[in-house]
DNA sequence: GCACTGTTGTTTGTTAACAATTGTACCTCT
DNA sequence: AGAGGTACAATTGTTAACAAACAACAGTGC
C-alpha cells in the first residue's frame, strides 16, 4: 500500500521499514518536521498506513543516525541543534576525512576518480538559479561520500553515513530561513573539490591532510556563523 | 521471567529488549556463539522466553554495533573476523583516540582522571593468576573507556563503544585458543597506561598523540600476529 | 543423468490486540 | 490555597497470530 514502487521492479527488495524510515528521513532534512517536535508512533504509523512495527525499526534506525532522539516510555523527538553539536561534528568530521582522504590515496581506483569527476561536473552544470544552498550543500555532501566510497572501508563508511546525514540536517537547520548569504561562499567549493581530485589522483597524502583540513575548516566557520545569527525557533515548550 | 532483576530494583527501567541485547551482547563476546553461527528471532526468543519483538530489536542494535550482520529475508549470524577487518577496526582507533586524547586534554575533570586511575590501581592489584588474557584486555578497554569519557564529545563516546564491541570480541576470537602467549606482553600496559593518565593531566597534547598512537600499534601488531598464528576454525559451511 | 518445476517447511516481515508505564486533570483533605 | 493522591487518558512495550519470502527437495519431462 505504502510501496511506491516506481515503475521498475527494484534490484534489492525494498521492506515497509526501510520505506518508512526514507521517508521520516526525508521528512526530517527536508525540514518538513522541525526539531524537537514530537513523534509518535501510532500516528505516524497511521499516517503512513502501516502498523507501528516498521515505525519502530525506523525510529531505532534514526536515533542511530543521531536525527531522532528517544527516551524509554516517552517515544522520539526530531533531533535539535546547539553549538556544542557543531563542535562535536566537525571535529568527527575532520578526522574522519583525514583517514578517508588517506586511504583513498590508498586504494581509490579509476572508477572512484570518475564518480567524483561526475558529481563535480554536476556542480559546475548548475544554473545561476539552481545553484541554491540546498542543491549545493547535497552535491557537496556528495562529492565527499564519493571520497569515502573511495577509500574502500567498511566501518569508515558506516561512521560517515551517520555524520553525513547529521551535518545535511544541521545545514539546513542553520539555512532554512536565511536564503541570501550563501551566493558569496558557494562557488569556490567547486575549485577546492577540482584540486581535492587530483591530489588523490597523484596519492599525495600529506596535501590531501591539509587541503581537507582547510576545506572543513571553512564549512565549520561557515555553519558556526550562520548558527550565530539564526534567530532561534519557537521552542517546543513541553521541554522540560 | 527473564527479567532478572538481582536484588535492588534498578534505577533506569530495563526493560526486555535491553536485557536481551546485553545477553546475546554476553554470548558473544563470551565466545559462546562462534562468529558465523546462524541466530534464529525465534529460537533465541524461545531459549530467553520472551516474543520475537525484543528479540528483533536487540539484533538490530547488535547488528550497528558490528557484532551480527542481517541479510534482508535470511537473518542474523554471529559475525566473524579477517585481516581487513584488523586493519579497519585499528586504523578507525587510532584516529578516534588521538581525537579523544585532545579532548580529553581540554575537557577532563579531577573526577574523570579519577576515574582513569582507579582502572589502573585494578590492574596493578591482579595477582598473577588473575593476569588471564580476558581479565587483562577487559581492564585495558575500561582505561581507554575512561578516556573517551573523559573527552566529554557524546557523538566521540558512541562511535568508540561500537568500535570497543568489535575490539572486544576481536580479542576473544584471536585468543580463544591459545593461552601462553600474552605472559610476556601484558606487563607493559599498565606503565603505558600510566604515563598516559599524566600527560592528559599536565594538558601534553602533542606527547599524547604520539604516546597513544605508539601504544595502540603495539596492540595491532600483538593482534595481527596472534590473527595469523591461530588455526582457522572449522568454517561454517553454510557460507557460500 | 540433468535441468526444470511445483510443493513443502522454515524463517522473516507485518499486523492487531493486550499489558504496563507515564502524564494529566480533578478531587479531597488539611 | 496548596499538597497529595486517585482515576483516567495517551503512549510505549510486548505478545501471538498471520502473510510473504526464501531454501530444500521430490517429482516430472527431456
Amino acid at each position: 500500500m505504502a510501496v511506491k514502487s516506481n515503475g521498475l521492479a527494484l534490484a534489492s527488495r525494498r521492506v515497509l521499514s526501510d520505506v518508512v524510515t526514507d521517508d521520516l528521513r526525508d521528512a526530517i532534512l527536508s525540514h518538513d518536521l522541525e526539531p524537537g517536535i514530537r513523534i509518535a508512533e501510532d500516528g505516524l504509523a497511521i499516517q503512513l498506513g502501516v502498523s507501528r512495527g516498521p515505525v519502530r525499526e525506523a525510529l531505532l534506525r534514526l536515533e542511530r543516525e543521531g536525527l531522532v532522539t528517544i527516551e524509554r516510555h516517552k517515544g522520539a523527538r526530531v533531533a535539535s541543534w546547539n553549538e556544542t553539536d557543531i563542535e562535536e561534528i566537525y571535529s568527527m568530521r575532520k578526522v574522519l576525512e583525514v583517514l578517508a582522504f588517506e586511504w583513498a590515496c590508498k586504494y581509490a581506483t579509476a572508477e572512484d576518480l570518475l564518480a567524483m569527476e561526475e558529481v563535480l561536473d554536476r556542480y559546475f552544470k548548475l544554473t545561476e538559479k539552481q545553484r541554491t544552498p540546498k542543491e549545493v550543500s547535497k552535491l557537496d555532501l556528495e562529492f565527499h561520500s564519493a571520497v569515502f566510497v573511495a577509500a574502500h572501508h567498511e566501518r569508515l563508511n558506516k561512521t560517515w553515513e551517520i555524520l553525513r546525514s547529521q551535518i545535511h540536517a544541521l545545514l539546513v537547520y542553520t539555512w532554512s530561513k536565511d536564503e541570501k548569504i550563501n551566493k558569496t561562499y558557494l562557488p569556490l567549493w567547486g575549485t577546492d573539490h577540482r584540486e581535492i581530485v587530483e591530489v588523490i589522483r597523484g596519492k599525495q597524502m600529506k596535501k590531501a591532510k591539509t587541503l581537507i583540513l582547510t576545506h572543513i575548516d571553512r564549512g565549520q566557520q561557515r555553519t558556526t556563523k550562520h548558527f550565530a545569527e539564526k534567530p532561534l525557533p519557537k521552542q517546543i515548550s513541553s521541554e522540560g
